[in-house]
DNA sequence: ATGAAAGCGCTAACAC
DNA sequence: GTGTTAGCGCTTTCAT
């Protein structure tokens, strides 16, 4: 590392004859409150200025057991809702003078302990987690030293403050509008059975072919993992059993639905009147021959909630809610769900 | 804040019954080299475990005046190539024990200065930049300070080192094979045009057109940003113009080829005989009716290449090439391209 | 083989 | 109004 030494307080203070706390008041702009002399006060602050004084945060933390730093673990940065949460955050955070620290999972629970581990010795003040683990036990003791906000995912049923999107009632509209047309066969493909956003949107998509009066059969629900590939297997494999491609199909998330259209791309079937729709939208989608109905997650919306949850804890304000459920938007695309 | 008390060192050390210093020493793992007893040796390790020892980064990093942290300034993160490139250096640098602290510009000069300031405060060790500003000037003051790698764009004819994506060859080598069918009529769309992506790109389109003999008429040239509402503006006012869409267009990034689509679709051209292609590349366009020829950039190679050479610059390790220009591959989709 | 002490840069009581 | 001092948690001479 190149050595060239850094300016410190030591050095305005020592440059404008005054000591080092008289610095550290004026240049943390309490020097009203403290009652320092206007004329030290500017002879300080022009001189930090002209040397490009740049207090260190690492003294400021370790003296202040305050890091101004959050944590962001997601399971992969590549997909789209999780990149916009992610810039969303980071400028937030920005305009709080807040460092956000991202690390990505892969979807593993052991990496994303060995991720939080290093956050947390990384003392960041707050967690904001779309975790991929199957118990809470590890973030409730967490949350006994620092604030943690689960977003985009609960872990079980977990108590700790969330802010996920609401999927039941939105996938059971999708669906069951699809399913009056469809009621001999409507499969669904999704991720991981045990987690959240699974859950919910299998219960949406078995609500709303109640709500059509349509019996679900139980080969219609098709479990794997949310890896675009997973999805381009299962939808294979049920292809092949069936002959042909279903004649309808919901799929959980956006990485699923990049298996099947690979799948279907593959295969030449992009024409086929199979009924697609899924959770998680695309601009491209537009433009597919294909048209899928689709069910938008409002990552603003998310991101803006989850900063505000956390910097209240953070801040040991009191929290308005702490449990938080945005609403999505359907996108309808097919023609049948068009008339 | 919950206040609980950390563990320190200290803690350690009191209860194994020696100094701080030996406890130091142990957790560094440097007890053989300064000859501890194994005696202690186990005996403070097996204390640190059963406390949950935590060191202090902050603490640490002051002393050590390094805080084993990189920044990564990208312009923006929900751009599919920085979002991988993200992942991948996140992963290496957590491999490595470093964090990575990401910061997004939105293609913003003064917002990149302010990102890059706080990212020194922060005191990162080294920095990975695809800069959006037009001078190197800054950087190269930062970079006698700590050292600076470009990644992605060069400023200017910058001398500081880089590791870009080769666009001038494999440019001209795509343009070069459709000229040669549209001779009469290819238009490029670009983004700024002083930043180093679109000079290399137009560079590589001219070349293509020169190498299939045809010459480049100055309207067929459009700049603007690569934001996806000026492909969109600028594929309009083309179209409005010509009235009709282009023959041929190259666009030279995947935000603008959204704008682009994004109009297509609107107006119901998916399936003229545009010939259209690109620099950036998707797998839904494996997916659409409108055969695009893409250029996909190897984001892996770029975010591994960025992270040997920042770290090699950090410990001053000599660097065996400071430009490093990234092969790309080309995606041939459309019937004509591939006859 | 181990301990004492200094100091990284900063802030906040408490003096004066 | 301003200075003195102590200490955040850690590493590293230098003594012993």
């Amino acid at each position: 590392m190149k050595q060239t030494k850094r300016i410190t307080i030591s050095d305005i203070a020592r440059l404008a004859g005054v000591s080092k706390s008289t610095a550290s008041l004026v240049l943390n702009g309490r020097s009203k409150e403290f009652r320092v002399s206007d004329d030290t006060r500017d002879r300080v602050l022009a001189l930090a200025q002209q040397q490009r004084y740049q207090p260190s945060i690492h003294a400021r933390s370790l003296r202040s057991r305050r890091s101004n730093t959050l944590g962001l673990v997601v399971p992969e940065m590549t997909n789209y809702g999780f990149a916009v949460i992610s810039r969303e955050l980071e400028c937030l955070c920005r305009e709080a003078g807040i460092q956000l620290l991202i690390a990505c999972t892969d979807e593993n629970a052991s990496q994303e302990m060995m991720a939080v581990n290093s956050l947390i010795q990384r003392q960041v003040d707050g967690l904001i987690v779309a975790s991929s683990m199957l118990s809470d036990a590890e973030y409730q003791k967490i949350n006994q030293q620092l604030p943690v906000v689960q977003f985009d995912r609960v872990i079980g049923d977990s108590d700790l403050p969330l802010v996920i999107t609401e999927s039941v009632e939105s996938t059971a509209t999708l669906v069951e509008r699809i399913a009056r047309r469809h009621s001999d066969e409507f499969y669904f493909i999704g991720g991981q059975a045990r987690i959240s956003p699974t859950r919910d949107r299998l219960a949406g998509f078995q609500l709303g072919l109640e709500r059509a009066g349509v019996e679900c059969r139980t080969e219609w629900v098709i479990h794997g993992s949310y890896h675009p590939s997973a999805g381009y297997e299962m939808f294979a494999q049920l292809c092949a059993q069936l002959g042909r491609p279903p004649k309808a199909l919901f799929t959980a998330a956006c990485g699923l639905l990049e298996g099947v259209l690979r799948y279907l791309n593959q295969h030449d079937l992009l024409n086929s009147n199979l009924h697609l729709c899924s959770f998680d939208d695309h601009y491209l989608f537009d433009c597919l021959p294909l048209k899928i109905d689709t069910i938008a997650q409002d990552c603003e919306t998310l991101a803006r909630n989850s900063f505000d949850m956390i910097t209240a804890l953070v801040d040991e304000r009191p929290l308005p809610d702490s449990r938080i459920y945005v609403p999505t938007r359907i996108h309808w695309r097919h023609p049948d769900s068009l008339a």
